[in-house]
DNA sequence: AGCAAGATCGGT
DNA sequence: CCGATCTTGCTG
């Protein structure tokens, strides 16, 4: 339908998080081309989030974060798998939404794969990339929140937070 | 320079 | 529950 622009990008992550899902994510590069709803997103707000990678300062591989919302921050882990987060809020206020699970794809390292999507992507444009973006779709699905995936290390309150959003009746759903 | 841990996944 | 696999960030 139409593609999202900037505003939308500038509320806090989990506002973004929580309305993300039921969007589309449009990816076009010359290999992979499609639409995918997406359908499970968590949120990471800032320096103080002890499960954000921005709470253990401003470093090279954070740097992303810092950009305005719009932007990609794309991180590689485990040593196999690309994450993908889309920035948002404003300039040098770190927070960003990990896209967890898209149509077709359970998984954030399984989704960045098969959709192609590697670190070559870190800091594109969401706003103005021609092989990257996020359209709304008009259907609002029931969305469902829970606390965070693979961040037991961070610790009360942030491993409680009910941060992570997906829709009803969705595979990952419990 | 060395090391421990990680926003995961798939197989035991 | 455990190993794969390698980048990052912290320690010394």
């Amino acid at each position: 339908m139409s593609r999202v622009d900037r505003s939308f990008f500038l509320a806090d992550a989990v506002t973004v998080a929580g309305l993300l899902p039921g969007m589309d994510l449009v990816i076009g590069t010359g290999k992979k081309t499609g639409k995918y709803m997406i359908t499970e997103t968590e949120a990471y707000l800032g320096d103080d989030d002890r499960a954000c990678h921005a709470s253990r300062g401003r470093t090279p591989r954070t740097e992303p974060m810092y950009m305005p919302g719009g932007h990609l921050y794309i991180y590689f882990v485990y040593g196999m798998h690309w994450m993908l987060n889309v920035v948002t809020g404003p300039q040098d206020f770190p927070q960003a939404v990990l896209i967890r699970g898209v149509s077709q794809h359970s998984g954030p390292g399984r989704l960045t794969r098969g959709l192609g999507i590697d670190g070559s992507f870190n800091c594109e444009d969401l706003v103005s990339s021609g092989r990257i973006w996020i359209e709304e779709t008009g259907c609002r699905p029931e969305v469902i929140s829970g606390p965070r995936v693979g961040i037991d290390y961070a610790g009360e309150p942030w491993i409680s937070k009910p941060w992570r959003f997906m829709i009803r009746n969705q595979k990952g759903t419990k």
